[in-house]
Parts: structure tokens; C-alpha cells; sequence
DNA sequence: TATACGTGGTT
DNA sequence: TAACCAAGTAT
């Protein structure tokens, strides 16, 4: 079994000298990673793909090139930064950990799995994945391209998140005691790329001659998942506000929760069930001659569909109500999410 | 253990 | 087109 386990590692090592992508947050062959560089990419990496991260991440290290710089940073500029790579949590906990690891650690990363664990938005994955990565410690992060190749590997027939604990398992027998950065980028390079969730390039695939899924089954059924639910629909009213100077009012959302310390156009709550403009009114910023726009805007999030009226209305520049007048030129200023965007970009189109 | 939490690309 | 799912974490 040991010696099993360790032809399947040096099959995948091999693999990766062989195929080892270039990644602006890697290191050079055989260098030591820089674990800020390592910790950023990670949680950026969080349920997002790599092509849509690297935009992102080169333009966080070009603007705060060290853990202490992000650290520094007002929190608005870190989200108005993230806006569009969903998940703003993240992006709240990622300012909270740059400034533990500033004023309690003196700007340096913990260098094991056990106290990054202890930070804010580091979780057993990343907690592992940076010990790993950066640090060469052994630790074996399982993400969801290594549960695939794992469960594919064995056939683990029984569904996640069930079978989470057993995948973890047989990871870690299956890590190496060295190049253990190496071999964990590259399973998940090797799930990333062959062991694909459909039509997998087993013929390209190193482990193909120990998969049992390969041997015995049909890969693409692994991993078995539970059932998802359905998403349910909510509904509501933005209010597109304009003063007699041409500013919209804009507002920023409460701190946590959905799209928290994000910037928004005010809105009623969104709640299922149909729509009622009447009601709406009563959570508008003020009261207004309200005129409903043409449409709906609609967006899909993680646990619900949304569709959103727009109602457009005017006051004049000296209302004093609790938000940010902002100009048309200026929207790009702020931490807009993208069901942000689309509303502005949907009340433009209609207020011409 | 289950649910909240974004977005964009692929099929 | 609707569903799936991507280097998960917090509560």
C-alpha cells in the first residue's frame, strides 16, 4: 500500500515538471513561494477560477505589494478593488487577517497549518494549502478538483459532503514527506486540466492506470453528490433617485451579509412572492413621485434568483438623506457588485 | 449538519 | 436555457 501511494506521487510529480504552468503568484522551479503571495492568491482562488483571478491578483500586489500595505488600507479601497469577484466576504476577512498578521505577527505569516487555521477567512483548505505551498510543510488541502481526482481514484461511490472525511483520508496517504508544495499544485493542476467534472482526458491522465473509476466505472459519476435544492425567487424595487444637480443617491449596505460594505443603489428588501411597487414605497429613501422603468433586471446569486424593478424619481439637491450623491462619471469610484451594475446600467439605458 | 455567501464560463 | 461548478469559509 505505502509503496503504492508513493509511485502514484512520483507519477504526479513527474507529471507536473513535465506540464507546470506558469502562474503569476508561483515560483520559479525549486524556489521558495512568498507566502504573501501564496496567502493572496488562495483566497482569491476561493470557488473562483484562475482566469478570472489573475487580473485581480496582479492588480492587488501592484497595489499593495506587501502584507503591510493592504493592512494599511481603508477597507472601501480593498472591496472597491474585489468588486466583481463575488464573495465579499472574503474580501472583508482578507483586510482583517492582512492586519492580525501586521500588528500581531510583525508582517509575517505563520509558517503552519495549525495557526494560519487561527486567521480570518483561513480555513482547513487554505490553512493547508499555504503550509504546503509556502512554507513545505507537510499538509494535504483538499479542494474541489483533488476531491474529484481522489474519489475518482478509488470510486468512492458514497455522496458528498458525506464523503468529505474519507476523501481527506485517502489525501493524505496518498502525500508525499517531500516536494509537498509541488504535489499539491500539482493534483490540483492535474484536476484543473484532465480530471475534468465532464469528459475527462484520461488517456493524458498520470493516474490512470491506478484509477478505479477509469478501470471499473464511468469517471464523470464521481464525485456523487447530494441532490441540489432549487433556488427559490425573490423580488424588489430599486429607486433610481436623481437631485436637481444630476447626482444619483447611492448607499453603502450594512457590514455583513449579503453583498456587505458593498456599495448599492437603494432597494426595498428582496423577498419571494410577487413584487408589489405600492409596498416598495414605503422603504424608499423618501418619498418620491416614483415612475416605473420598462423591464427587469435579473440576476442569479448562489441560493436565489433575483428580479428587480427599477422606479425612477427626483428631489431637490438639498433633501438631506443619509447616502452618497454621486455622478454618472463617478460610479466607477465605488465598490459597485455586479447586480449593481446592471441596474445602473439598466436605469441609464431608460432615462435617456 | 445545513445554510448563507457572487460571479462568470461551460455545457 | 437552465444547470453545473470553480484552488471554501463562517456560523
Amino acid at each position: 500500500m505505502a509503496s503504492h501511494n508513493l509511485n502514484i506521487s512520483e507519477n504526479v510529480l513527474s507529471w507536473y515538471d513535465r506540464h507546470r504552468r506558469h502562474l503569476p503568484w508561483r515560483a520559479a522551479p525549486g524556489a521558495q513561494a512568498d507566502p504573501y503571495l501564496v496567502w493572496l492568491s488562495e483566497i482569491m482562488l476561493q470557488q473562483t477560477t484562475v482566469a478570472t483571478v489573475k487580473t485581480y491578483f496582479e492588480f492587488f500586489l501592484k497595489t499593495w505589494p506587501r502584507v503591510t500595505d493592504l493592512a494599511a488600507a481603508p477597507l472601501d479601497d480593498v472591496l472597491h478593488a474585489w468588486q466583481g469577484l463575488g464573495y465579499y466576504a472574503r474580501a472583508r476577512n482578507l483586510h482583517k487577517c492582512a492586519k492580525v498578521i501586521a500588528t500581531e505577527h510583525d508582517g509575517r505569516f505563520p509558517n503552519n497549518e495549525s495557526d494560519l487555521l487561527g486567521l480570518p477567512g483561513i480555513g482547513p483548505y487554505t490553512a493547508a494549502a499555504i503550509a504546503a505551498i509556502a512554507f513545505g510543510q507537510k499538509a494535504s488541502p483538499v479542494d474541489g478538483n483533488i476531491e474529484r481526482v481522489v474519489a475518482r481514484l478509488y470510486a468512492i461511490s458514497e455522496p458528498l459532503p458525506k464523503s468529505k472525511p474519507k476523501i481527506v483520508e485517502m489525501a493524505q496517504s496518498l502525500t508525499p514527506d517531500k516536494r509537498v508544495g509541488d504535489y499539491a499544485q500539482a493534483l490540483m493542476d492535474i484536476g484543473a486540466t484532465i480530471c475534468t467534472p465532464k469528459k475527462p482526458s484520461c488517456s493524458l491522465c498520470p493516474l490512470s492506470d491506478s484509477c478505479k473509476a477509469t478501470s471499473t466505472a464511468v469517471p464523470e459519476d464521481f464525485p456523487a453528490r447530494e441532490p441540489k435544492k432549487q433556488k427559490p425567487t425573490r423580488r424588489g424595487t430599486a429607486f433610481w433617485l436623481v437631485n436637481s444637480e444630476g447626482e444619483i443617491l447611492l448607499r453603502r449596505r450594512p457590514e455583513k451579509g449579503l453583498l456587505g460594505g458593498m456599495i448599492e443603489v437603494p432597494s426595498s428588501d428582496w423577498r419571494e412572492g410577487k413584487n408589489s411597487l405600492k409596498k416598495a414605497f414605503d422603504e424608499a429613501p423618501l418619498t418620491a413621485a416614483w415612475e416605473k422603468m420598462p423591464g427587469k433586471v435579473r440576476h442569479t446569486f448562489t441560493h436565489f434568483h433575483l428580479e428587480i424593478e427599477v422606479v425612477s424619481g427626483t428631489c431637490s439637491a438639498d433633501q438631506s438623506i443619509d447616502g452618497i450623491w454621486c455622478r454618472q462619471t463617478e460610479f466607477h469610484q465605488h465598490a459597485l457588485p455586479t447586480i449593481m451594475k446592471k441596474i445602473v446600467a439598466h436605469a441609464l439605458k431608460h432615462t435617456q
